[in-house]
DNA sequence: GCGACAG
DNA sequence: ATCTTGTCGC
């Protein structure tokens, strides 16, 4: 049985495992596999689903599918939102047959108050390439950007001013995301990524593909837990 | 003490 | 995340 981590320990092992993140370019110069992940949740009951996506960086084709279906194992801090979805999404990751040049996560990497978010989190334990795209901010401030896509304006940490990332424009007039180095990936090189995955959304295809699929595998994981009850 | 707070 | 109709704006 797995003893639940508690939070003064899952604190300590982001302090442990911050050191190992790499916020440079360390991936191929052309990415053939890019991966989008998500995590369901349920309203009632603590089951969740993960799901990763891989797609062809040109096509934007859906090239592989791994879903994975589990309970919770750990609550919504913010902070320390990784130890809530890491779980299921390694499971997932473990069925996946290949493996992604880059991951764009939903979330933050770097732009968090220990500098180490979901993106972070998931490119050092996986070693691979990842970065952090949220919806909404959780650390950082950055002043007001341009209405037309593409437009930036940096990410500075509150405590030391440090550049952790970048508000992203990514549709005229539409809120934008906020982007930051994960791991093997520099903040220039995320923002690129993030900007040129989203063609017609807010969110980048990877993510809202990782959605659909993660939604589709938990309502076929819900029938099947029916059935077998019966 | 009073906000802020990824999904 | 999720509960949810109408509604404000282009």
């Amino acid at each position: 049985m797995n003893t639940m981590l508690t939070e003064q320990e899952a604190i300590q092992l982001q302090e442990e495992l911050r050191p190992k993140v790499i916020r440079t370019d360390e991936l191929p110069a052309h990415i053939k596999l890019i991966a989008g992940v998500d995590v369901e949740y349920d309203k009632e009951s603590d089951l969740i689903a993960g799901a990763f996506v891989l797609l062809d960086f040109n096509t934007l084709e859906v090239v592989e599918v791994a879903t994975h279906c589990m309970q919770v194992t750990f609550p919504y801090i913010p902070g320390l939102f990784s130890f809530r979805e890491m779980p299921v999404l390694l499971e997932a990751w473990k069925k996946l047959e290949r493996r992604p040049d880059l991951v764009i996560c939903d979330g933050q990497g770097i732009a968090h108050p220990r500098r180490f978010g979901l993106a972070c989190h998931m490119g050092v334990l996986l070693d691979v390439p990842a970065l952090g795209c949220g919806k909404t901010r959780l650390f950082g401030k950055y002043e007001e950007l341009a209405a037309e896509r593409g437009a930036v304006s940096p990410l500075l940490a509150e405590d030391n001013g440090e550049h952790i990332g970048n508000a992203l424009r990514t549709q005229n007039g539409i809120s934008p995301v906020f982007v930051s180095t994960g791991h093997k990936v520099s903040l220039d090189t995320a923002t690129a990524m993030v900007l040129k995955m989203s063609v017609t959304y807010r969110l980048p295809e990877t993510t809202r593909k990782a959605d659909h699929y993660g939604r589709e595998a938990f309502i076929a994981f819900r029938e099947n837990q029916g059935k077998e009850l019966l």
